[in-house]
DNA sequence: AAGTTCTCACCTAGGTGTAAAGTT
DNA sequence: AACTTTACACCTAGGTGAGAACTT
């Protein structure tokens, strides 16, 4: 893996074939850095199956999950599990309409860092190290399987996903730990019935990662300002809106 | 199909894979009649793949159904769509763990006549020939298709099915005709992708019938009683059950 | 007269942040 | 002091039958 390219190609860890790619398309671009072929690698070409190759895939809320990033996005953790908001919502083109995927979300640390925020500055500070990694668990979308032609028809919606700082979790949500940076990760995986799954397994499916839907796990919110924006924007908390437009 | 057995073997219209049991066992059994193989017809050999042949449903909620249908069961019919009350709910058990199946529920008319209520002596008559039946449409349950394992692990449940008597509903919900009786039935699919689909089709799925889920659509209810006992039992009805035993 | 559609008050079910209490 | 848990009021979302209005 010692790819030069310009755009770095790094192989995450314990799972050899899933590709990260860095963010040097991410700035104003509306759509993910397409799943871009590996370089090769010992001898065999690592390039993907058509009906991978071409997925596209643009994050819906963008800009929403832009200001939350600005101010340094928090998501909360239950024991019971509790919802994004922003939900991870995306739209897919250019799937074989006819082919079967499966949809998977999971969460990677950004980093091995524990974070601590700091009041007086407003600002979040390194704690030390992070704690070790609960195991790692990823959630299927619950349409999974399914066409291409029903991927793409609609928006794809993350709603149901739950996150949880509860270790012994047995609801399937995901576990993170408070006070930790992660990142999500999209991960859309060729159903491919007919050929060695084996062999093949690293040519059926591609990852999608947008860096403005990084968050910092935490059991309470920790930033005004992003208990604010929640209280603005979440449905659910419309009971906590200063009731300054009630006139209309 | 001129089988003589005990058992007799109905074939439905339109789709001569699908064996309709009659009566004979229904009384007093908690768990459905078993989908035992057709009689020999025209040569071949029509046993189920083993994996649908050992297949065993009980309904949930027998005894609500039976009161129900001892009244004389109503379903309301909405252009948006309603749900069922009771809900259509089994157990099942005798899955191959590892296999694949998809749940599918349907619903055929009883008999081809209109019905309609006499108050006066408060029972439904004969009103003449029943009206054409609407398209056939299937409600797959939202798991399918899922593992054997999955599937016999808790209670499968149709809540999310809505009727309908709107002919051109396209939010896939069940369409039925007012005023006519219908008979749901749980079809249990085997995903068998090794096999020719074709010629192996009828091997690989069985139909479960519980009598006492027949019902009459309405587009409101006839029969006081059943009203009452939907209040008394749905809990979404509770703001119409007279507040009794309001002490405790 | 018979059947259908529509609006509504009243529920269930469950997603919010808050504030107090608990934990380390 | 820093972080987590819990009970709670206040929402969204949507499933009930009643009863009036509408249709044929």
């Amino acid at each position: 893996n010692g790819a030069k390219s310009p755009i770095s190609c790094l192989l995450s860890a314990g799972d050899q074939s899933l590709i990260l790619l860095s963010a040097v398309n991410k700035a104003g671009s509306e759509w993910s850095p397409a799943c871009l072929p590996c370089s090769p690698d010992e001898g065999r070409t690592c390039s993907k199956a058509p009906e991978v190759a071409s997925v596209r895939v643009q994050l819906e809320m963008q800009s929403l999950w832009r200001q939350f990033d600005q101010l340094g996005t928090e998501m909360i953790v239950t024991k019971a599990g509790r919802r994004m908001f922003p939900t991870f919502q995306v739209h897919i083109s250019g799937m074989d309409p006819a082919a079967e995927y499966v949809l998977l979300l999971d969460f990677i640390p950004v980093d091995d860092k524990r974070y601590r925020y700091a009041f007086h500055s407003s600002s979040w500070m390194v704690a030390g190290r992070g704690d070790i990694a609960a195991p790692g668990r990823v959630h299927f979308h619950p349409d999974s399987p399914a066409r291409g032609a029903q991927w793409v028809k609609q928006t794809v919606s993350f709603d149901r996903l739950k996150l949880t700082n509860n270790l012994l979790d047995d609801n399937g949500h995901m576990i993170l730990n408070s006070m930790h940076r992660y990142q999500p990760r999209l991960h859309v995986i060729l159903v491919d019935r007919s050929r060695d799954s084996q062999r093949y397994a690293h040519r059926n499916f591609c990852t999608f990662i947008f860096p403005e839907t990084r968050f910092i796990a935490v059991t309470a919110y920790q930033n005004h300002r992003i208990t604010q924006l929640k209280i603005a924007c979440n449905p659910f908390a419309k009971g906590f809106r200063a009731a300054d437009s009630e006139n209309r």
